[in-house]
DNA sequence: AACCCGGGGTT
DNA sequence: AACCCAGGGTT
């Protein structure tokens, strides 16, 4: 019997009955899969009703303009991939004619699509024998095949791809893909997989010789590095000055509170005395620190947030570009990174006292 | 090849 | 705290 015979075997008893399977629409299969990235079923799942729901068709997609879009995203982290697949909608009418590709060599071209998501829309919507490497296929095949090399590095990057495409059933690629993905998320999971009930046990390298924990291998990055933000809340009448992030960093063209960030941790006299702090407000603004501090953790930084109220609008001395007031009951309409709207759950009746 | 980009679950 | 998740883009 087949790795991939088997597989499929194991696949038809266990899979599981996902929304996106039951289509071989490649936008349906496009949506799911962008929105997957990096993210667990779970968690992508709502977001997938949310967006199918306001964009049935790629048309309505490419009409929509990137605040809505963000918005829709808004909670959901990596927030490029929002941005490009705007993008992507865009030139599926501009360059396919509103028709979406189906082919690997066509939906590769598409921004925030790359090789995993091209084979897996590729192989879902027509069947084109392209096989997929993601976080499972990796898992799976080191341990299958008792592979060290650093599923990381340029080499086992190749090595990987390499295999995984030799192994794919050609005929039945949408199913083998699948099923791979899903052996490696329920039966070969990343710790205390199910070894004892596996249907590969007298075949699995890894397990004959006992390092399953062991595997797959994985280069470690840079440790992440603290970041501390000051967040200034500032009403005006029925309006709260909003900040638009630039695009060359965290959470790009997002909205949050003007701020102010400093290398180490400060208390409130050394923040007055900054450059940043004199540029903004008089030296006696009328401040008031609220809570403790807001620790978010992002995968590569550490982010402490300290936030002020600013007591008197007028006492603000420039309002920096990028800064204007919005009506607190529109707040919502703006599309926010989780730290604000977190806090600004927390703080109802604080922003806004008459709720 | 190294680094950047989120939020959340599991161990 | 470390690791992972249906990865992709930039430098």
């Amino acid at each position: 019997m087949s790795f991939a015979s088997n597989l499929m075997i194991w696949y038809r008893e266990h899979g599981r009955d996902l929304p996106w399977r039951n289509t071989q629409d490649p936008y349906v299969i496009w949506l799911s899969e962008i929105i997957l990235q990096q993210t667990r079923v779970e968690q992508g799942l709502p977001y997938f009703h949310r967006f199918l729901d306001a964009f049935p068709i790629v048309t309505k997609f490419a009409e929509a303009d990137e605040e809505e879009v963000l918005r829709l995203w808004q909670g959901l982290g990596y927030y490029s991939r929002a941005r490009n697949m705007h993008k992507a909608a865009k030139m599926v009418i501009s360059e396919f004619a509103g028709d979406f590709p189906t082919r690997y060599a066509d939906v590769i071209r598409l921004p925030g699509v790359g090789e995993y998501t091209a084979a897996a829309i590729a192989s879902f919507s027509v069947n084109e024998p392209k096989a997929v490497v993601d976080g499972n296929v990796y898992r799976v095949l080191s341990r299958y095949f008792g592979i060290s090399e650093p599923i990381n590095g340029s080499k086992g990057k190749k090595m990987f791809a390499a295999l995984a495409q030799e192994l794919l059933d050609v005929e039945h690629a949408a199913t083998y893909n699948q099923a791979i993905m899903d052996f490696g998320a329920l039966q070969c999971k990343p710790k205390k997989p199910l070894c004892g009930t596996c249907t590969f046990q007298l075949d699995c390298v890894a397990l004959k010789e006992d390092i399953v924990d062991n595997l797959p291998v994985k280069l470690k990055g840079k440790a992440s590095r603290d970041r501390y933000f000051h967040y200034f809340i500032i009403r005006k009448d029925d309006s709260i000055l909003m900040s638009k992030r630039g695009t060359s960093d965290v959470w790009a063209n997002l909205y949050e509170f003007p701020m102010i960030e400093t290398e180490r941790d400060v208390d409130m006299e050394e923040l007055r005395a900054l450059n940043d702090f004199a540029t903004y407000f008089p030296p006696n603004a009328p401040l008031l620190e609220l809570g403790k501090v807001a620790k978010h953790i992002l995968s590569h930084q550490n982010i402490y947030a300290k936030f002020y109220i600013l007591d008197d609008a007028d006492a603000l001395r420039l309002k920096k570009s990028g800064w204007n007031y919005h009506l607190l009951e529109k707040i919502d309409t703006l599309a926010k990174h989780k730290l604000i709207f977190s806090f600004l759950e927390k703080n109802k009746q604080l922003i806004n006292p008459k709720i």
